[in-house]
DNA sequence: CGCCCTATTGAGGGCCCTCAAAGCTAGTGG
DNA sequence: CCACTAGCTTTGAGGGCCCTCAATAGGGCG
């Protein structure tokens, strides 16, 4: 795969939100980007470490994690293509949590040398960038609502929504309304702060409601505008209208 | 009050968490500052706001909160003086959440257009504010973890410990450990998602167990040690060393 | 003094948890 | 081709954490 076709995820997600001249694209395109694969459940980068560079995911599916001293794994995002999800080390030298693959992924290493020449040289780019990182900060502020104020099927039904609205806006959904999500049940536990069992009986009501079918690997929408206001959901602070 | 001691604050938050060379400084004193007053409860800015403004906190408490569909407000963040809570409104132009008072309060109001020529100006200030949004993740990222993974004693235990470490790090705090905050108890159900009357047991056993005291008002930390380890606490996340 | 907001305590109930076991699917190797 | 294993999913039963409803007490202020 050629440098373009690398950069190709982060192009689409930059243009679902901001507008990139192409001097700047220009400027992308220089990044030296490293391919590295991923299996189910590998680490990318560990609480603790100090990484050199940041990722972007090419293919496959990320979260952000921690463990609590419970033992227990909290997510606390999802990342799909396009998304840079430790662009943060850039600036914060030393990870405060983890970042691992859902199932088999594909991530390019893009050396942090290269992301602080690429920001001093368009102030534009940064700027985009900048507000990647707070379009995060956005849904991490969305997920405290939900793990918070909603009961769990209500959350589910939320959650559910934020990873179909973001699947759409970069193309990963058509018009079938069929997701390939590598996500298990236990995955949802973890982010939505419930257990295993309880997010399984969850998952059975949002069927038996005729919102969704769960296949393991294939979420399918069968009643979008349903789903929705079964989570109380309003898209309006993943920021996916271009300023 | 001159410009001078309206930015003071800020300073100090800055050099708290960077080095802001003498240039800096002087881009910083130019900026143009609006003071306001804020009664206790008084929004700053409402979810669905365009802001032309940003806020700079000089005394008292703000937090970011936001209502969700069964009418509870779930509060994300809390913020102390040189805090500039709605700094993504001048990337993220339409408020996806709300900034209000907790007890009485001033911010320092700046222009966007002065914010924006800031950074362009200086890549360095663009970047040490970039990193204090990207602070401002860290938390929510660890009050998700706090929500979902932890138990209500915990919990209350690893939010005061935040608001101590952050209080101790701006000189809020004294060697006494006793810290004025106007929360109520309500404040601090919405913020951990829990009922009041569950706030006021949980508040109680901390008090029993010798970790604080808590007065309508006043925070007193009689165990700083024994709160941190009741709370599962490392303070690595709020990023406090220079860089 | 009376009002309002906040704090405190009791009692009963529900949402979600833990423990436990069985079914299902895919991959492996004989 | 099929036994075998490992991981994920599904379902049942009982229990605990936290909720809601309710009432009293306390404190600041006009």
């Amino acid at each position: 795969m050629s440098p373009q076709d690398l950069a190709a995820p982060l192009f689409r997600k930059l243009e679902a939100i901001a507008t990139v001249p192409d001097d700047d694209k220009a400027l992308l395109r220089k990044l030296r980007i490293a391919t590295k694969h991923l299996g189910p459940g590998d680490n990318l980068v560990v609480a603790g470490d100090k990484p050199q560079f940041s990722a972007l995911l090419i293919s496959g599916m990320l979260c952000r994690y921690d463990v609590v001293a419970s033992g227990a794994r909290q997510i606390m995002s999802f990342h799909l293509p396009g998304d840079i999800p430790d662009l943060q080390s850039v600036f914060l030298r030393t990870m405060d949590h983890s970042v691992a693959a859902i199932g088999p992924a594909t991530v390019g290493l893009i050396p942090h040398e290269d992301l602080h020449h690429v920001f001093e040289r368009s102030f534009h780019l940064a700027s985009v960038m900048w507000r990647e990182t707070l379009i995060d900060s956005a849904i991490f502020r969305q997920w405290i609502g939900n793990i918070g104020g909603r009961t769990a099927i209500v959350a589910m039904a939320h959650l559910l929504c934020e990873l179909v609205a973001r699947g759409l806006s970069v193309g990963l959904i058509d018009d079938d309304m069929k997701f390939r999500l590598p996500l298990t049940q236990q995955d949802l536990a973890d982010a939505l702060g419930l257990s295993l069992v309880h997010i399984n009986r969850t998952l059975r009501q949002l069927r038996r409601a005729g919102l969704i079918t769960w296949e393991p690997g294939l979420l399918t929408v069968l009643d979008w505008p349903g789903l929705q206001a079964a989570g109380d959901f309003d898209p309006a602070y993943l920021h996916l209208i271009k300023r």
